[in-house]
DNA sequence: TAGTCGTGGAA
DNA sequence: TTTCCAAGACT
């Protein structure tokens, strides 16, 4: 059995400073607990941290960000990924503002929206000090070596959460994040670091020579292609014709250029022009490229100027576009008509105009 | 329950 | 180049 203080005597020599981790010894913030566990789902450090930065200045509280137009919150997360996130995120935080704080315990967070059995573990052990174990990438990963499950994922998660649940107990906030630490920094996913291990002596995969063959995943199935066609329309006036995705769905809510339908096949010109928004001289500019979690995508970007725009959408001036809650495969889009706008690639900082 | 849902950097 | 991967939730 691996020792909880020796994971947590190396994690005080061994600490990592983030921008939402509490100094030692001070209380940490709930709010900034949340807003960062919730940013980390599926994403990395280092892309979360200048959002991260930039929430907290444009919604330092959770009040402030309840109180915020959706629209500027969807802005503030855009090219971040995964934008249900931002969605429960906002009505999160109305939740919260009505009840007057974060709850305490873990049915009370778990019952938020955005909020899974990871999250409700990570925000209670982190900000409450509740005596829980987040299961995440790297815990079950450290729990997979160090008790030599062979189990494939996602089928051994229950088999992961008993044993983490059996470590959870002394200075819970510091155990999590020890734990996330090792996972990050030492028991990595490739080439993991086991001379330096603070639980190499209790580690069956070190002890069988199996620690970077493990945890064990299921195959996954490939990943197919699909196609479609977006058109940068302009005007006289120099407008360009935006359009609003469905709330919900993939890139729910997200700002795009006017488009196809992503299909199987490729679309031949003629096909395009047909869907347009608009009869016009369409030039065809290029193709953008895009991978998605499960599938590849390919766009034919086509462009052309009509001296009035009448068509589903809204128009904004082209220079202001850059500020528009772009997923980051229609900032790809703009970029190929717009190569000067790389520089505003991610995150946007261009100011809010409310519509 | 098995799919859906982004992104960009590392391997 | 392609695949893998990162502090998962929701349906």
């Amino acid at each position: 059995m691996p020792s909880a203080d020796l994971l947590l005597a190396w994690y005080d020599r061994n600490r990592r400073r983030m921008p939402w981790r509490a100094v030692p010894g001070q209380a940490a913030d709930p709010y900034r607990v949340w807003l960062s566990e919730i940013m980390l789902q599926q994403t990395t450090v280092a892309a979360v941290i200048p959002y991260y930065e930039k929430f907290l200045i444009r919604f330092p509280t959770v009040e402030a960000l309840a109180d915020a137009p959706s629209d500027a919150v969807m802005r503030a997360w855009a090219g971040l990924g995964y934008y249900a996130r931002a969605r429960n995120l906002h009505a999160c935080a109305k939740e919260v503002a009505a009840l007057g704080a974060f709850p305490a315990d873990i049915a009370g967070l778990r019952a938020l929206p955005g909020i899974g059995p990871y999250t409700a573990a990570a925000v209670g052990s982190i900000a409450f000090n509740l005596p829980v174990i987040p299961v995440d990438g790297n815990v079950e990963r450290v729990i997979s070596r160090v008790f030599a499950i062979q189990t494939p994922l996602p089928a051994a998660k229950p088999e992961i959460q008993a044993h983490a649940d059996r470590l959870a107990g002394p200075r819970p906030a510091d155990l999590t994040q020890a734990l996330f630490d090792l996972g990050a920094t030492i028991c990595t996913p490739t080439k993991p670091a086991c001379v330096l291990c603070p639980w190499r002596e209790a580690c069956a995969a070190q002890a069988q020579g199996i620690a970077e063959q493990l945890p064990r995943k299921a195959t996954k199935p490939a990943r197919p292609q699909r196609h479609g066609a977006h058109f940068w329309l302009t005007d006289a006036e120099g407008h360009v014709l935006l359009r609003r995705r469905p709330a919900k769905g993939l890139l729910g809510g997200m700002i795009e250029l006017p488009g196809t339908e992503w299909r199987a096949t490729p679309w031949s010109d003629a096909e395009a022009h047909a869907a347009a928004p608009m009869p016009a001289v369409w030039r065809k500019v290029g193709m953008v490229e895009h991978g998605f979690t499960h599938f590849a995508l390919e766009l034919a970007i086509y462009a052309a100027t009509v001296p009035r725009i009448e068509a589903d959408g809204f128009r904004v001036p082209i220079a202001e576009c850059e500020s528009e809650a772009f997923p980051s495969v229609m900032r790809k889009c703009v970029r190929l008509i717009r190569p000067r706008s790389a520089s505003t690639l991610r995150p946007s900082n261009a100011e809010e105009t409310p519509r």
